[in-house]
DNA sequence: CGTTTGCTTGACAGCATTCAACGTTGGTGG
DNA sequence: CCACCAACGTTGAATGCTGTCAAGCAAACG
C-alpha cells in the first residue's frame, strides 16, 4: 500500500543553493562532500548507470560521480542550448524533458524517474536539445561525460554499458512513436500507465499503484492529447473497471484488461 | 534539374547473392573485396561515418569497414530479433526502419538514406529492435560492432563521434514525437518533405525537388496518418501552390510558406 | 495484355479538440 | 482560522479533422 513515499519527505530540509527568486526555473550546482554516497552503496545501483559493471569498474564509476546536484520543483536542470558536458542519474524525484517547437509548441517527450539519464541528447551537438525540468524536488549525480569517456576507454564493459543506455533511449523513443503514431486515446493512457508502474515496480514499490508527479496537461502534450482527453479517457477508464483514479494518485484494477487493450497481453 | 539519379541504374545488374526465391525478404551477406572502395575515397565522406576524423583514424577505419553487402528492394537487412553485431552505413539506396507493435500493427520509424547509419538500436539488447527493410536495391557497409569499439577506444575522437551519431539518432526521434504530437496532417507533411529534400541537398543533389522511395501508406504509417489521407494533404499543398505533384516525383514551388506552416521559418 | 499494386477522390462516421462552465485543491494573506 | 485566489481537474456540447468504406483510375510487373 505504500507507494513512492522515496520522495519529497528526504528533500525538504535541504541545503540546496538557490538561485535568486527573481530567476525561477534554474538552479545552481550544488556540489556536495565527495564519495559521500558512491555509486557502489546507492540503493538505485541495480536500475541505474552501475547494472552489469563488476567491482572494479564500479569502484572507477564511485570516483567519477563525485559531484551532486540538488533541482527544485519546476525548476531546470538544463535547457535547450545549454552547453553539454556531462550527463545525469536521478538520485532521487522525478523530471520531464522538453523539446521547443517552432512556433511556441512545446513538447513533452519523456518522463524520468529514479536511476533513470538525463541528458545524452546533448552529445550532438555539444550543448543540450531539450529541457529538463524536475516536477518535483529532485538530486542528480553529474558524470563528467569527458572524464567518463576515459574511463570508459579502459574499461570497455563500461563503454559497452554507455552505449547500451543510449541504445535504450532510442528504443524508448520508437516505441513511443508508435504509441503516437497508431494509438487512440484510451490505450495511449494505457500504456502510460502500465509504462510507469512498470518502472516503479522495478525499482521496489507498488506494481497496482502510484502518484502521478505530472499534471493532466503534461501528460496529454506527452501523448499527443489534449488535458480535457486525458481526463475523459481517465474516467472512461475508471467507469470500465481497469483502473481507479483519486486525483493524482492511481491504482490499477485489471492490468491484464488493460494490456490487452494496447494488444501486448504477454 | 537533376535529383536523385544516384540509384537504381548503378545496381542493376549486380551479383549479390540472393537467398532462395521461397525465403523472400531476406538477403545473405556478400562479401567483397575488402577495401575496394575505402571510407577515405568514398563520396559520402562528408555525410557519412567518417566526418571529423582526421587522416590517422580515417584510415583505421578504413580497414575496419572491408566488408558490404546488397540488398535488394523489399528485401531486410536485419530483422527485429536478430542478433546485433554490427551496424551498417548506408552506401547506396534507400531504407526503412519499422518496430512491430503488440498485435498486427507495425510502425515506420524512420526512412534512411545514403550515408545514415542503421542497427543502432541493436546494441541495447544485443539484438535488434527493428526491421530494416530497402526501399529499392541498396547497399551497405558492414561495421563491425565489437571490432570498431576495440577502435574507437584507442581512438577517442572515434568514440566522440560515434556517441554523436547515436545522441543524433536520440534528438532525431524526439523531433519526430513532437511532429506525431502535435501537427496536424498537412504540417506534417510539410515537415516530413522540408526533411527529405534538407538531406537530399546535404548529399548534393536538388533541394526543390526529389523521387520518394516510399509508397504512401509507408509515408502514412510512418506520419501517423491514413494513406488517403496523406494523398489528400499532398494534393491540398499542391492545389495551395506550395509542392507540385507527379507521382512520386515531388517538386518544392515555395518552401517559405511550407516553413512558415510548421512554425519554423528560420 | 491482364493482373496486381499503388494512388486518388467522394461520402459519411467517429473520435478528439475546442469552448465553456463548474468543482476541487492548496497556498497566501488578512 | 478563514477567506480568497490561482492552478488544476472534470464534464458537457458542438465543431472539425482524420479515419473508414467504397469506387475508379493509373502504373508496374510478369
Amino acid at each position: 500500500m505504500e507507494i513512492l513515499k522515496e520522495s519529497s519527505s528526504t528533500t525538504q530540509n535541504q541545503t540546496s543553493v538557490q538561485s535568486a527568486q527573481g530567476a525561477p526555473e534554474r538552479t545552481q550546482p550544488s556540489a556536495e562532500a565527495p564519495g559521500k554516497l558512491a555509486c557502489s552503496s546507492c540503493k538505485l545501483r541495480d536500475v541505474c548507470m552501475p547494472v552489469g559493471l563488476n567491482p572494479e569498474e564500479l569502484n572507477r564509476l564511485d570516483q567519477l560521480v563525485s559531484t551532486r546536484k540538488k533541482v527544485k520543483k519546476g525548476h531546470a536542470l538544463f535547457r535547450a542550448g545549454d552547453a553539454f558536458n556531462a550527463f545525469y542519474a536521478i538520485r532521487l524525484g522525478t523530471f520531464k524533458s522538453r523539446v521547443h517547437g517552432g512556433d511556441g509548441k512545446d513538447q513533452v517527450t519523456g518522463f524520468q524517474m529514479a536511476g533513470e539519464i538525463l541528458g545524452l541528447e546533448g552529445i550532438s551537438m555539444d550543448k543540450h536539445a531539450c529541457d529538463a525540468v524536475a516536477l518535483e524536488d529532485s538530486e542528480v549525480c553529474v558524470i563528467d561525460y569527458q572524464h567518463f569517456q576515459t574511463l570508459a576507454n579502459v574499461f570497455p564493459s563500461l563503454q559497452k554499458h554507455f552505449h547500451r543506455v543510449m541504445s535504450r533511449e532510442i528504443v524508448r523513443d520508437r516505441n513511443m512513436m508508435m504509441l503516437l503514431g497508431s494509438m487512440n486515446a484510451e490505450q495511449r493512457l494505457a500504456a502510460f500507465l502500465l509504462n510507469l508502474v512498470q518502472r516503479q515496480q522495478a525499482r521496489g514499490f507498488s506494481g497496482q499503484e502510484m502518484m502521478l508527479r505530472m499534471t493532466r496537461e503534461e501528460i496529454g502534450n506527452y501523448l499527443g492529447l489534449k488535458l480535457e482527453t486525458v481526463s475523459r479517457t481517465l474516467s472512461k477508464l475508471q467507469e470500465e473497471a481497469l483502473i481507479q483514479v483519486e486525483q493524482r494518485h492511481i491504482k490499477i484494477l485489471n492490468s491484464t484488461a488493460l494490456r490487452v487493450l494496447i494488444g501486448t497481453p504477454e
